[in-house]
DNA sequence: AGCAAATCTGTTTTT
DNA sequence: CAGATTTGCT
């Protein structure tokens, strides 16, 4: 029953696969098959050495990739293959096993980096340091990058007075998390290493239990994660495969000189090159290899294709954002029209806020699409505040999270209340839920007016706290129940509320769907799970859409046909106030993002852009320049809306014409003289509107003229000047209950 | 305690 | 410009 592991490999890869002990290095360029050599090798492991799946340690870079290696492997060896993984996912099912170990009261949960930035924002406020001198955003940032980097934080000495108040912060931030069980995202890499690095017999027991190690992806490794690889990969049997030009997580401690650092730690280290590509058209291949070869910092690197030349790329120059979008779906729309699926297709920038625009574009044309990397499900409201009564189930000792179940819904327990029952608990050296499940230390807390909510807390406290922690689905639902969330949100919030009730059910059936896949790791692991799992992971992938990211988010994956927009000299390469940081990182980025193209690529740019609030003409990316002409076919479709005889609009990426846009009115003649017209009708139902030019009375502001009203984002706002308070822009629903119209 | 309005930011990429 | 935070009122 034996598969063939060589077969369809070419003789490089060949290599590769058949070298398992030792260690070994594939450097190769995009699309070169690195990663079919690593789920090939594993394969080729576990057939020929008699070695368990689950003792292959087989690191990615995201979960997804991960989810379809994984896939392809079982399918073949029939077994589970639990690490086949991302760094983060091993550390943590690393530190379950070795849980004893962190020397935790109880099981510690995964905290949410919103709630850990409160914890920052906390830590600064009780020091009472001043919050614009460390902004706990950039106090997050630095220690973040501490851990990432492996710095010994508590020999850390600095003449650089932020950095020494980070230490301080830091020890604060650390044993309260210690106290509360608590481990960030970070630690989840950290605590593994300084646990293996401690403990000798530890590390040997760890080490034997992977006998071969793999990495994909390895120029993005930073130091935790190459320490970890040093520290189980003492056998040597170890292989890393990586592309130096496809580096673009160097703001994130990613060192591509970890290439090199390896071959020299494990040298004498068998290198092996691939040099086809099986992906791309020759001309895109072409385009690719000559935009990074500007980069300096480089090894130079062989790459050809068998493929056909294929169609040369379109370069398209347009006015402004809005014409790019009208472009971009005219185009999908004509290759939908022509039977393309539109799941062949996907659009990448460098930024995420540039597919709001892009959105409006592809609405107007009724074409599906999924935006890889938007909000994450797990990060919506509703979704946190249920996961806040759900991890205080497994760790009653997180406070973060108990301050939410406490205050959502809201039911009069306010940070008051919250204070004085934290310091009752830490009298009676007791978590924050045993005070609501004794009395004794209720009454203490429980007292005059403050005391119905905390009562009603500590009453939903004790109908959820016998959950069944086995079972993920009965404890959702149990808590979904308790917390009356549903009927809160319906009442509170009943613009949003369908959506929110909505996924809250979905929160319900995500449980329904990890119980079936896990049926042995309960609510815990749930919660693990969803930690850990991102939007690129949970994404609809059977549905024909159209796919929206950024390049960093397109890392590993390939499409038929590839969209970049947005290529504009200081937003592609980005620039911060004027600077580009990095441009080599840049241009590898603009690398990786040609390379996932198989068949087309459309590139695109804007002479203006609206971005941040303001309206800026911008010069084409330097990228466009550095691929050769040869490979372009440039189109410029810009100043036409401004021709005196409108017409028929000529096309744009293609030739035929796509529906006019109007030229817009002139926009920036008066930015704040709101539009005319009838106001919307209340939403409570009164059929009182209001008109430019009304004389009104207000509760609060007293006399004013409604001068109309206007968008302020998404809101609709009732514009008005009052006598004495001057401008003001109102909720017209709100305002409706509290003003009335007056005679002149 | 809770809400609505006003003010004030900053402004990349993500496991 | 949009989101988060602070202020100010009930
Ligand atoms: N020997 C081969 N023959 C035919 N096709 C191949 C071969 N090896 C890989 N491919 C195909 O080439 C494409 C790229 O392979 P893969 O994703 O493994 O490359 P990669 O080097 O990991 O790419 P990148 O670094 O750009 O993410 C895939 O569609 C894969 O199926």
């Amino acid at each position: 029953m034996a598969i063939d592991p060589f077969h369809g490999m070419n003789p490089e890869q060949r290599e590769a696969i058949a070298h398992l002990d030792g260690p070994l290095l594939v450097v190769a360029g995009a699309g070169s098959g690195k990663t079919r050599v690593i789920t090939h090798r594993i394969v080729h492991i576990i057939q020929s050495k008699g070695i368990r799946p689950d003792r292959v340690l087989a690191i990615t870079f995201t979960n997804k990739a991960a989810g379809e290696m994984k896939e392809r492997i079982e399918r073949l060896v029939h077994l589970k293959t639990p690490w086949i993984t991302t760094f983060h996912s091993a550390g943590l099912r690393m530190l379950k096993i070795e849980r004893a170990r962190l020397g935790f009261a109880n099981e510690f949960t995964i905290a949410d980096p919103d709630d850990q930035l409160r914890r920052w924002r906390k830590i600064v406020e009780e020091k009472q340091w001043d919050p614009k001198e460390f902004e706990p955003r950039r106090v997050q940032e630095l220690v973040s990058k501490w851990k990432n980097d492996l710095v010994d934080v508590d020999k850390l000495d600095s003449d650089d007075p932020f950095r020494m108040g980070c230490k301080e912060l830091f020890l604060i931030y650390r044993e309260r998390n210690r106290q509360e069980c608590v481990l960030d995202f970070d630690d989840l890499l950290c605590e593994p290493v300084r646990l293996l690095e401690s403990d000798a017999e530890l590390r040997e027991k760890w080490v034997a239990r992977f006998p071969y190690i793999l990495i994909d992806e390895f120029q993005d490794t930073n130091p935790v994660q190459y320490r970890l690889i040093r520290l189980l990969g003492v056998h040597r049997n170890v292989c890393a495969t990586g592309d130096p030009d496809q580096a673009i997580y160097g703001w994130r401690g990613a060192d591509l000189k970890n290439i090199l650092q390896f071959e020299k730690d494990y040298s004498p280290c068998r290198k092996v090159l691939l040099e086809t590509n099986y992906r791309s058209t020759k001309l895109i291949l072409r385009a690719a290899q000559a935009v990074v070869e500007r980069n300096t910092a480089r090894i130079d690197k062989v790459i050809r294709t068998d493929n056909s030349e294929g169609a040369p790329i379109v370069q398209l120059a347009v006015d402004d954002e809005i014409d790019e979008s009208w472009a971009v779906a005219a185009a999908v729309d004509r290759m939908r029209s022509e039977g393309r699926p539109l799941k062949d297709i996907a659009v990448f920038y460098r930024i995420g806020r540039l597919s709001r625009v892009l959105e409006d574009g592809l609405r107007r044309r009724d074409i599906p699409y999924h935006i890889v990397g938007d909000v994450r499900f797990y990060d919506r409201q509703e979704i946190k505040d249920l996961l806040s009564y759900l991890k205080l189930l497994i760790n009653p000792a997180d406070r973060l999270s108990f301050a939410r179940m406490s205050q959502v819904p809201k039911r009069g327990v306010g940070d008051r209340s919250l204070e004085l029952l934290y310091e009752v608990a830490d009298e009676a050296e007791a978590t924050a839920c045993a005070v609501l499940e004794r009395d004794d230390l209720l009454e203490r807390c429980a007292v005059g007016r403050l005391g119905a909510g905390l009562r009603e807390l500590s009453r939903i406290w004790r109908t959820i706290r016998n959950l069944p922690l086995g079972d993920p689905v009965a404890c959702v639902k149990g808590v979904i129940e308790a917390s009356g969330i549903e009927p809160w949100y319906a009442d509170h919030d009943p613009e949003k509320a369908q959506d929110r009730i909505a996924n809250i059910r979905e929160l319900a059936s995500a449980a329904e769907a990890y119980r079936e896949a896990h049926a042995d790791q309960g609510l815990s692991g749930f919660l693990d799970h969803v930690a850990l799992v991102t939007s690129a992971d949970t994404e609809a992938a059977d549905r024909d859409q159209l796919r929206l990211m950024t390049i960093h988010a397109a890392k590993g994956l390939e499409f038929p046909i590839v969209f970049i927009v947005g290529l504009e000299q200081e937003v592609f390469p980005l620039a911060r106030g004027r600077v580009i940081q990095d441009l080599e990182e840049e241009r590898r980025l603009m690398y990786v993002g040609i390379t996932r193209a198989k068949e087309l690529l459309y590139l695109s740019w804007a002479k203006t852009r609206s971005l941040y609030g303001e309206t800026k003409r911008n010069e084409p990316s330097q990228f466009l320049a550095e691929i050769p002409a040869v490979c372009l076919r440039q189109r410029d479709v810009s100043g036409r809306r401004q021709a005196p005889a409108p017409g028929p609009r000529p096309g744009m990426f293609q030739r035929s014409p796509p529906p006019t846009r109007p030229s817009r009115p002139p926009s920036g003649a008066a930015p704040d003289v709101p539009q005319d017209g009838p106001d919307p009708a209340p939403p409570d139902g009164s059929t009182t509107t209001f008109s430019a030019g009304d004389l009104i009375i207000h509760q609060a502001f007293g006399r004013g003229r409604i001068l109309g009203h206007k968008n302020s984002g998404a809101e609709r706002v009732l514009v008005v000047h009052f006598d004495q308070h001057g401008m003001k822009q109102l909720n017209p629903g709100l305002a409706a209950a509290r003003m009335r119209l007056v005679d002149e």
